[in-house]
DNA sequence: GCACGTTTGTCGGCAATCTGACAGACACGC
DNA sequence: GCGTGTCTGTCAGATTGCCGACAAACGTGC
């Protein structure tokens, strides 16, 4: 889930950002360990290097995931978000008062930061659009269209993705119940219009029809 | 709704913001005007002079409000979200490439500003929290404790506040349909918990079952 | 004061979804 | 290959909330 298209992982790389990549540390966490707690006491912000990271709400036994981060998306602690280990994960992190240090003689910087949180406030629009505009079976395609994008075609030039995620953990991301992701995605299924090759693969053998159904 | 305690409004009026005070514009609407389209081409910058704005997304007939904002919110268009007066209304609006011009010279301003950006992450993230994990019920106790806090004691030192919005435009803060909050309203009113005192008008006699109400 | 438009309260039917439960399928470690 | 734990599919009943409709109440302009 890409959620800026700028590059603050690459541009950190470049010679006159060598002072603020220095304010960077890398951390490690194997999968599944919580990387961060909801209004942690340091805002930080963090890039994933390697792996992939879930940003989740939490509210009694229940979880809502708001966005699975990838290598290069960029996010920050101090919201009421947890931040968890998809896969043994590589972030740099930095606190964010270190880098407001280099904002001022760093336009590029300032730039880059203002570009990330703008980003992250439009993927935020998305996700309440969706909450209160279109029902479950509507986000979830919107989902499966999202990671269209990035599928890649296999022998028979279907578009696959490897999300790596449990039926349950779809459903955090829809904002619904196993049960019934479970229910509409074997609906799809059986329509022809997705295929689930294995646990965590989808195939989309019928692109169009997955479109036309967003777009009802 | 306050959205940012940062006053964006009360520094421009200090002289090391004069330069950048010049981006800003002042422009005036009547109510119920509109003052921003979704995806305006020009992305910009406005803090709420007088009066209030409506900020909200819509899909097909329905819409939902984001946020209310009073003197001295900031919000930035560009979003997928429309704007429009609520009241008759003075915006001060600057493009934001002109702001970020001054943004390597003043420090200040960009602490401002990604302060900003960072507040209304903030809030987008209390919107989806309550969308995900609260039915409408949780949802309007919510608002109308957020509401509380900014309310004034009448003679009888009971809180009343004068949102003047009607059921319908409540609504779609609480992300619902007007007779569904209609209908909650009339059974907290019946149990004493609040008042709706006249149009536009509510009063809480009873804060503290409120209060427990948003704890169960 | 009256007419009219808007707002509000209320109702009943329907749809969407949740939830707990259970059995079958699958993956992994020994 | 087997045992075990996890995941998945499915079911039925309960809950939540939407929606269209209609009548009453209210506010505004003449």
């Amino acid at each position: 889930m890409r959620l800026t298209d700028s590059d603050l992982l690459r541009d950190l790389d470049k010679p006159e950002f060598a002072a603020v990549r220095a304010a960077f540390v890398p951390r490690r966490f194997l999968k599944g360990r919580q990387v961060f707690a909801p209004r942690e006491v340091q805002n930080s912000l963090f890039i994933v290097a390697k792996g992939r990271a879930r940003v989740y709400l939490s509210y009694k036994d229940k979880e809502f995931t708001m966005a699975i981060l990838d290598v290069g998306d960029v996010y920050t602690t101090h919201t009421r978000a947890s931040v968890e280990a998809l896969d043994d994960l590589t972030i740099l992190t930095a606190e964010l008062a270190a880098v407001r240090r280099f904002l001022a003689d760093m336009p590029a910087l300032t730039s880059s930061m203002v570009k990330v949180l703008g980003d992250l406030l439009s993927h935020a629009f998305s996700v309440i659009d969706g909450l209160a505009f279109l029902d479950v079976r509507k986000r979830l395609i919107q989902l499966l269209l999202y990671e269209a994008e990035r599928a890649s075609a296999d022998a028979e030039h279907i578009l696959c993705f490897s999300h790596g995620l449990n039926i349950e953990q779809l459903a955090t991301i829809v904002g619904s119940s196993r049960q019934t992701v479970s229910s509409l995605l074997n609906v799809l299924e059986r329509d022809g219009i997705i295929e689930m090759r294995a646990r965590g693969v989808i195939c989309l053998p019928d692109l169009a029809r997955l479109e036309a159904l967003a777009r009802e």
